[in-house]
DNA sequence: CAATACGGTTTATGTTATACACAGTCAGGT
DNA sequence: ACCTGACTGTGTATAACATAAACCGTATTG
């Protein structure tokens, strides 16, 4: 017999306690933690059954004891990745807070590349990941926007988090050259096809300059909010 | 022998033209193309070699006669289904152009969800991929905007889409439930560890209802950059 | 015409998730 | 203090997958 436990039952700790047989020598929280620290060290690509239940000395099989598959195995990574969102010390309205909220997102991602991978796929939603939309969500209570409104502005700002992060592993990976020189290779081949590229590669967009993306989206995005907000009946 | 030629020449069409033994019954674009309808019908994980071969009747070696491997099929996949993108006809400045385009990225990333999924892992940036930067970054010429900033500002916009899509496939999926359903219902059971969100929803922020987020997110970060360039001396 | 490069196939290998049945072990009622 | 049965971990097996290597016929080129 495996794990019936769904994986919602898993995130949200509604394993039914058995206490006739032996007791369990891990417990599904191991098991995530040492698959994360798999993943972060080398990808999530190399989280296999095997490499986790290595880890303890134990065979593949025996993981389906207390995982039902893979992919909830995964799911039980990000939540345990996220851990619980830190609280905002910060009371100075909306705006501090979200961006501060939004740098300790992009901190996390930065920690766990891997799970910009992971989050592409539908999943369920555990008690972390739901404490880092609520820190979110809270500051924006009383401006004026509706419910829903408040939720897609967050959805905002994670969006721009795992987008900067995925350009930071770099989007073009051609043999291991990095995406600037690659790109600006190709344009420069082509540069009668990419007019305003050609342009803005020219006036320096891929340079390693000082140029600091996700500072820049998410001060636009920010004033985006703002500017929202501003238009709306008080 | 197998395909000797990279991602990077495949998407660019620097293959040398071999003329000396049988001719090929296939091509790398009819190899896509078909790959590209067994991802939008059944998902990124059902591509197999052996599925896309199937459809020639061939077997799955033949294909790495065209393509060196499944990662290099999938980065050309995602070219084939961006296509060229298409021309904006809108000349009354870069935010209605703007709009526009997304629009329409949007549209193509609806049609092709899996795209969301290939595009988290690195890959090579094909032509199709880059007509569509080019067309974004170009109506963002003459704003103040720096180079790297026009650029930024296009990422900014792909990133919400790509989010966008994702949410719409489902962030939550447990059992073939939709997220509203399964969302409300955790919060239900949390609402004290969840105040913030309990209040968003109970307002309507994960019903079914005239809320779009797309829209939303759009017309906020146009309203960000446009703020932007305000602050901006031209 | 002969050499050779090339397209497609056959066969084989290593990796993966996972199904299934078995053996040891421990809790709980008697 | 015992059984007894539920539960845990293991061994073995299977199927799907990507891909490597060797092979064979064919068509082009010298």
């Amino acid at each position: 017999m495996k794990t019936e436990a769904s994986a919602m039952d898993l995130l949200w700790g509604r394993s039914a306690r058995r206490s006739r047989g032996p007791r369990p020598l891990l417990s599904v929280a191991q098991i995530a933690e040492a698959a994360v620290e798999i993943a972060d060290a080398e990808g999530l690509a190399t989280v296999t059954m095997q490499r986790v239940a290595d880890r303890f000395g134990f065979t593949a099989m025996s993981l389906y004891r207390y995982v039902p598959g893979r992919a909830e195995l995964i799911a039980l990574m990000i939540d345990t990745a996220l851990g619980v969102a830190p609280s905002i010390d910060t009371p100075q309205g909306w705006r501090p807070a979200l961006r501060q909220w939004t740098r300790h997102l992009y901190d996390v991602f930065r920690r766990h590349p891997w799970v910009t991978q992971a989050t592409t796929q539908a999943r369920p939603i555990g008690p972390n990941e739901l404490s880092w939309l609520e820190r979110a969500v809270a500051p924006l209570a009383g401006t004026g926007l509706t419910g829903a409104e408040r939720v897609d502005a967050v959805v905002l700002l994670t969006g721009h988090v795992r987008n900067q992060i995925q350009a930071e592993m770099g989007i073009a990976a051609d043999g291991g050259v990095h995406l600037a020189v690659a790109l600006t290779e190709t344009l420069r081949e082509h540069a009668a096809d990419y007019p305003a590229l050609t342009e803005a590669a020219d006036s320096g967009a891929f340079g390693p300059g000082d140029n600091d993306g996700f500072e820049f989206g998410l001060e636009c995005i920010l004033n985006g909010i703002a500017a929202t907000i501003a238009m709306r009946p008080r």
